[in-house]
DNA sequence: TTATTTATTGTATTTATTACACGAATCCAT
DNA sequence: ATGGATTCGTGTAATAAATACAATAAATAA
């Protein structure tokens, strides 16, 4: 039998998990779908691959089209495949996370988006599709990936302080960390800089400003440095 | 545009990489192609996956086609999607990886593989479409995954000895481990059973037999146990 | 009986992790 | 100007984990 009429039926999709970080607040990226199916709900922003189109492309197309963004975290998660978990047919969703920092964009809604908004973590509400699956299967992942990968910076502007990495580093991994022990490591491995400059109008003692040094990191990782937070 | 008339005309398919452990040597399955594209070559077992197949259920069933095996340790690693990878159409390409028990199975070529043969990871051939890239990516992810997760036990026959486990580890990772603290660690976990048994036949001091604890690990898991060798 | 091979075991040293509290710098309200 | 509220920044002692290292034991082969 012709292969093609067998099997060349299929569509893949893209799905997008898009974290953003913000006043202590882990935050994912929400679309109100303005397409059918499920027209009318929150999902994960997603769209269907082209044919002419690499995967990791269409990830890329997606996150732009929505935030204007790129240059961005980006990785892939996970691959989703069950039969019917798309109502108007077979598709297969690659799901990618992407990690942003949230003062850097403006969102922009698109033909399949009504609507972009930021989420809080902790009030998600029910998603279609296998979303649901994929975000809880892509919070483990971040919360893999963040201890051993300095990604946790990626969510953060370019100066930060140490409470800051602190606190987003609890809100992700959900627990508490204390803060002498946390800087001592954090600082022990050489990958901050400091700015020299301070916090400004804040009303308590100002907290002094740090860069991560993606370079040094780089030359670190290829001498066989494992990060570890 | 009617979506199904532009976006339903792709296939996706499963690759396996199999691992298995044999003689101080760490092994892959491949199989020779036997159907277009790419006959004559030797290439990762896999298949395209059935419109009405979830994609798990297509990893195990070309598992199964060609060792007859079930029940046995597999994981999705990573999704391959670029445009070119294969000549026949679109199709991206799901990569699994399994660990068996090389001792455990009797391979049962198919129609797409003429003949099925484990190879050493130090001498791999060159392979069809992307192959040889998601080989890579499934030796790191064996690397990452071994030092996290008791999974090597899954390449090793149920009764080992701790130099088994311990040459098992050194040929993944391609290091040398020191005997008395890689027993150490390992024994401190209490996850191993002492079988009471010990090798028979053996030019040399027997070594005691020993079981992995599977249910023991299942449940120290849920009380937050996280291990690490 | 001896040679060969691999198995088994412990200790001292170094390094990393944990637990823990108070003075300093800024803004705000009075 | 003073006092209150808030967050920043720092060090040490105790405990736990990782490392480096070598001699005796049990089996077979010659």
């Amino acid at each position: 039998m012709d292969i093609h009429k067998q099997f060349f039926k299929s569509a893949f999709s893209v799905d997008s998990v898009i974290f953003g970080y913000d006043q202590g607040d882990l935050k994912v990226l929400l679309i109100y779908r303005g397409a059918k199916p499920y027209i009318g709900t929150w999902a994960l922003p997603g769209d269907l691959v082209k044919l002419d189109e690499d995967l990791d492309d269409s990830a890329r197309r997606i996150l732009f089209d929505l935030t204007g963004l790129s240059n961005v975290f980006m990785d892939q998660i996970h691959t989703f495949g069950k039969v019917d978990r798309h109502p108007l047919g077979r598709v297969i969703t690659v799901a990618y996370f992407s990690l942003v920092k949230i003062i850097d964009y403006k969102l922009n809604p698109s033909s399949w988006a009504k609507e972009a908004k930021c989420h809080s973590i902790i009030n998600i509400p029910n998603l279609p599709f296998d979303h649901t699956e994929i975000l809880n299967y892509a919070k483990n992942k971040l919360k893999e990936r963040v201890r051993h990968q300095p990604i946790g910076f990626e969510l953060l502007p370019k100066e930060f302080t140490l409470s800051d990495i602190q606190n987003l580093y609890e809100s992700v991994l959900e627990i508490n960390l204390d803060k002498r022990n946390f800087r001592k490591k954090l600082l022990a491995m050489s990958l901050l800089i400091d700015t020299g400059y301070f916090q400004i109008s804040v009303a308590h003692r100002p907290a002094r400003l740090y860069r991560f040094d993606k370079k040094k990191y780089k030359s670190l990782i290829q001498q066989g440095f494992s990060f570890e937070l």
